[in-house]
DNA sequence: CATGAATGAGACTTCATTCAT
DNA sequence: CATGAATGAAGTCTCATTCAT
């Protein structure tokens, strides 16, 4: 916290203020970056329009990423670190059990402040390599927290890394839910979606009619 | 509405003959565009690259779509319809009922031997918009089959639309799963995902432990 | 020489045509970049330019070469054709001996009247290698000359390959001293060069001064 | 003129270091730059890439110079300088006149050993202008050599401008030979330039065999 | 004087789309 | 209908040069 206590040499502070600047001209082009690829995807976001929204000259970009490419994995990485980090915070904050509910709650609740940032992740598809990315992150900390609990027994019924998956897919799905509906807020997501895990649907959904023919099949 | 009826006046031949024509050329494209959008996605797909593909000549591409759009567009198109037909077919070979378990097993085994149609539309994402589209078609199909089975009464824990994301979600993933691994089968797909449906994950992975409380449930 | 005499499928004149119109853009290209280049010199010349002088698209220009570069070295390769086919003209149509005289003549006519293909070769030199070219192609045709006519003692001497060069380089100097100047044609040009070459330079003027001093040193 | 003089005000040391550090700064600036042009040629060395190799910051090249062009223009100058300080030293050492054979020797000699200076000026004929100038300090050396020696007669039959530039084509291709080889060595070089100005080449090599005249030389 | 971040004009290249044949 | 050469807008990236610190 406290940088230079004593003596500073009279030259720090000079180097520190251009680093300063240099990293605040870099910070800003890549939330310019974010808010664009999420408003256009990766595709149709052009350079000139990030530098615009930044307020930069076109080449200023180029002294901080090497290519758009770059540029597009670091505003997904930071992402990445973000959502992890508030998982984290959240499973901290609570038991310090990396439960299904905190976990689940924590990205939602991630998820719904932060959409830009999922969207980018998301619309991004495209080149789907990069796509998988987002569920990369979502993936492990799921497994984190399956891994954990699930005894050997069960994941004999449950193979844990497709259980992963289908976490995974449902909680995209409340995510992208959000690009197009304001309700329910993440709790309310959040409920939704542990109330399915933990009571399954009526058998009767899944395999059909019959009440008492259970013993049948 | 009557194509073929009788007394075919002498000309009718003909134009049979150049309107089939016009629509094997036309089936042709739309496939090698569906072969081409599969392996680059949207973005990175040529015209000249389809129009190679399909052994023709970039104007001809013009001749029958208005523009890349649309192509794509219809590609999509195209593989919902058979998608649906797949699980209609299903539906009637067996109950008649639009159970889960069919539905979902109808859709992974197409998903399975149709994966450059998903690939097509699930690497697109670029254009979000049009990512949506095969999530639509699934839910469609996956509404349908809960909105005759669950009671009012369930519906106030479930509600229904978010429920039917979060089950898109999963079989999306489970197909997703196919871009890099081989097994499961589709069956088998199905029978994890439906298992998870059915019994839910226990308590204690979702909650977390609760140390004496376990005679509860 | 006859193409197609007899029986010319009625498709053939079609396709024909449209590879004449296909090679006539591209040969336009081709003299528009060798005149640009001449102008400008390999790296100053932008394919903007060139297609302007063609008067064509942009897209034109890709659409006959892949990039600046191979543009560049056709231009240059057609020109050494021309020149090494005037050469074999010329000592044809004299003694049929590769003569130093009939030689040097018919690249110096040759290089006199397309000054500006010269221009091209020689104002590259910015990518050294490509510069080497010219020389090349006047070095081949010179070795030829040689190589039939100096005998094995002469070479200890006179090693082949480095006067080769030297003769190379009284040659380009030739041409490039009518970038800058009308006079002398190409005939007084080759008169002095082959002047030199055969009586050589007095002694004094070599090693200095004094007639008869040569057992001095 | 007399720079270190007596008496030295108090304040002109301290002026004396300020330039003579300025003028250090400079000399490697011009150095860095005749490295990295002789690297690259004149349009892919970059400025950013001259002033790193001179560790300096890129702000600081135009402290010095008021562009590339005149970095460029100046490395080349300070080149021909050299060289021709060098042919006025071995004149100066040897009998005092400017024969062929000092200059010459003396050329060589200083382009073996300064082969990058020559890499410079040789690889930039990308703008042909400046390309020229490398020729126009050799011209200069040999045309006093020539002119104190060549009678009006034998001007007659060897116009000097196109002599001198001749031999420049000469030398300059000995040059551009060590790019690629390291012998002969400069002396070597000279002996066999000067050899075949001597003597010239057997004329038989030059208009042909001429039948019966052959024990006429 | 020195620094190096910022600028922005301009070069190359691609590709959806048109149109004369 | 089919063809494929031509078009030109748009995008990415480089680099000489400036200027506030």
């Amino acid at each position: 916290m406290n940088d230079n206590s004593l003596t500073p040499s009279d030259k720090q502070p000079e180097k520190k203020r251009g680093e300063r600047r240099r990293a605040r001209t870099r910070a800003e082009l890549l939330l310019a970056a974010r808010q664009v690829f999420a408003r256009c995807g990766y595709h149709d976001a052009s350079i000139a329009e990030i530098t615009e929204q930044a307020d930069m000259a076109v080449g200023t970009f180029y002294l901080h990423f090497r290519d758009k490419d770059e540029a597009f994995m670091l505003v997904l990485e930071q992402g990445f670190r973000e959502t992890l980090e508030q998982v984290k915070q959240a499973v901290a904050r609570e038991t310090g059990e990396h439960t299904l509910e905190v976990v689940v709650r924590a990205i939602f609740r991630h998820a719904y402040s932060q959409s830009d940032l999922f969207r980018v992740a998301l619309m991004a598809g495209a080149q789907f390599a990069r796509m998988m990315r987002v569920q990369d992150a979502i993936e492990e900390v799921l497994t984190t927290a399956l891994d954990e609990r699930l005894t050997a027994q069960e994941l004999t019924t449950y193979e844990l890394p497709l259980v992963v998956r289908f976490l995974t897919g449902m909680i995209l799905q409340g995510i992208i839910w959000w690009f197009d509906n304001e309700t329910p807020d993440p709790d309310g997501m959040a409920d939704q979606l542990l109330s399915l895990l933990q009571h399954g649907l009526p058998a009767r959904v899944i395999t059909g009619t019959i009440p008492r023919d259970d013993n049948e099949r």
